[in-house]
DNA sequence: CTGAAAGCGCTTACAG
DNA sequence: CTGAAAGCGCTTACAG
């Protein structure tokens, strides 16, 4: 019933409005050089047609589009829903159509969305890489157009990347704990080859080697979540049960390892310290104790944007924005 | 530095392949009238050239368009996350290309989203309603395009709604519960005015009726997480110790509701029990004892397409979908 | 500030 | 099965 009706153009509005097409056009892109009595006709004219711009059209005749592909890896992951929403609200209030599309973590299905958007003349891509993403590709990519990585860096990869200071995070985090004076300390996180997460043991790192400690070895969950954390921990503490610290990957597995050591029964000056290098928002989690890393993703949105627009006007951006981290100390590491 | 070379056309791909335009067009829209010959040599012309199909100029010509808009109301909210990977997941599939919004459960952005989305000639709309969307809007968007809400029913509106049997999944595990023979009985949810969940209350309160059993006040936290769930619990106790059964709008209120139980310390015998009325996967939730039923987002998003096709071809589908729900039965009603 | 004209990259009948 | 031609709804110089 619908969408041939759908024959309103520019044609009939300036019809209407008793001006010509190149008028209505100019009142359509914003132009100043309208006169405000035309404009106001136009405006009239508009509004009594029911007139809806076709941008397809516009884009085609200017060779322009303000389209911008946010392919993001996992939109149930509570961090990148966040993030995808705070990119949206972000790039529409600057003209721009985010269109928002998920490649569940499969290579394929972001190589199929990417072309499809090419298709559509996305005018630039933000991406949050999937874990195999070919460096390669990417480059070729972001060679033809704007392209901008997000939250996972890709190794010697020329397209700009914006992320969270992953390494500062577990550093700053792990040197609260060993100042308190903790010695057989672990890393534990759902993913360890992942390149955050090596970025994150990186710093961990760091700061055992500053404070002449040999950390315990890594522990890894099967997945990201408090269960998974929750069951490698307990397996770990059999092998290990000199543990007094440990440092979770995020808030997810902290909430894991927690629930993990309050079934040990330790007595107080037996307790396991905990601390998270990334706090997650969570309506499940219960416990506000945890001392965790501040991350924000509005921030990240924000310098996301930034290089995009500076790669839009062919400026080169910085090829790696880190994004500063903030430590949030709680009961959890006292 | 891009977006000027990009001029490599169907005219370029016909020189290069020593065919027509019109054959070039027609072995891209998958039409059969071309021979094998001029396609393999069309499609190598296209490879070797880096052709790009040209969605806007397609679209425009032949005012069609494969876009479908789905207009999510809150991407954080973890079902939602959920149910639209799967619509992206099958509407691309069928040959759609999905295009996820958010609106931030805002009237405003909703409807300044749909109306962007028009301009980008959107064929379909997918909607999950924010709480306050109007009716005439919507009744009178769904005159002029196809468009299917979800999750949340509109009263009287004309526009195909496709959603859980909220009322079954709140009556059967009710009975569950009551059948078990408990009598202090109530329920608790975020928002008790919103339209699903007085559905919710709904299926509950004629389960009670069935049972010859009034129910006791309905318990209101403020937002939907475990923590807001665990003080309006907690503040619920005290006024009616008497309590033995708790029906919650989702898990995640059940959460809340079962760690404030836990403070109690209370004997086996005057266990309260605890059920939810939609499950929904969580990696911050650890135990799995919870009664609950489950919601397929998967057959939602299915049974949405289908709507949407129907729309799209002229037919009249449903106004109403109810997607059938299954009851999970755990400890935590035992 | 306004109008007439050309053209963006495609599709679609219509003849051959 | 293929080619020539018209046109989708807009923008953009270019004259007036």
């Amino acid at each position: 019933m619908h969408n041939k009706a759908k024959s309103v153009t520019i044609f009939d509005v300036a019809d209407l409005a008793g001006v010509s097409k190149s008028t209505v056009s100019l009142v359509l892109t914003q132009s100043k050089k309208v006169s405000d009595k035309s404009k106001q006709k136009v405006l009239k004219a508009i509004d009594e047609l029911g007139y809806v711009y076709n941008r397809d059209a516009a884009a085609m005749r200017s060779k322009r589009s303000n389209l911008i592909a946010v392919v993001i890896n996992d939109l149930t992951d509570p961090v990148m829903a966040q993030l995808a929403t705070e990119l949206e609200l972000i790039l529409n209030n600057e003209g721009f159509q985010a269109v928002i599309v998920s490649s569940n973590n499969n290579v394929e299905q972001q190589t199929q969305a990417i072309n499809k958007l090419k298709e559509y003349n996305a005018a630039g891509f933000i991406i949050c890489p999937v874990t195999n993403t070919c460096t390669q590709w990417l480059d070729t990519l972001s060679s033809q157009h704007s392209v901008v990585t997000l939250m996972q860096e890709l190794a010697f990869s020329n397209a700009p990347c914006v992320l969270p200071d992953y390494k500062k995070a577990s550093h700053i985090v792990s040197m609260h704990l060993l100042s308190q004076g903790v010695t057989n300390i672990a890393f534990i996180g759902s993913n360890l080859q992942l390149r955050s997460c090596l970025t994150l043991q990186h710093g961990f790192n760091t700061a055992c080697a500053q404070h002449s400690i040999s950390p315990l070895n890594a522990i890894e969950c099967g997945e990201n979540s408090a269960l998974s954390a929750k069951n490698a921990f307990a397996q770990a503490y059999k092998s290990t049960p000199a543990i007094n610290a440990i440092v979770c990957a995020n808030d997810i597995i902290a909430h894991g390892v927690l629930a993990s050591i309050n079934t040990l029964g330790l007595a107080a000056d037996q307790r396991i310290k905990v601390v998270s290098c990334q706090q997650v928002k969570n309506s499940a989690l219960l416990d506000d104790t945890l001392t965790s890393v501040a991350i924000s993703t509005h921030e990240i949105a924000k310098r996301c944007l930034l290089v995009l627009q500076e790669l839009l006007q062919n400026t080169a951006p910085p090829v790696k924005t880190l994004v500063n981290v903030n430590l949030q100390i709680k009961e959890s590491s006292q």
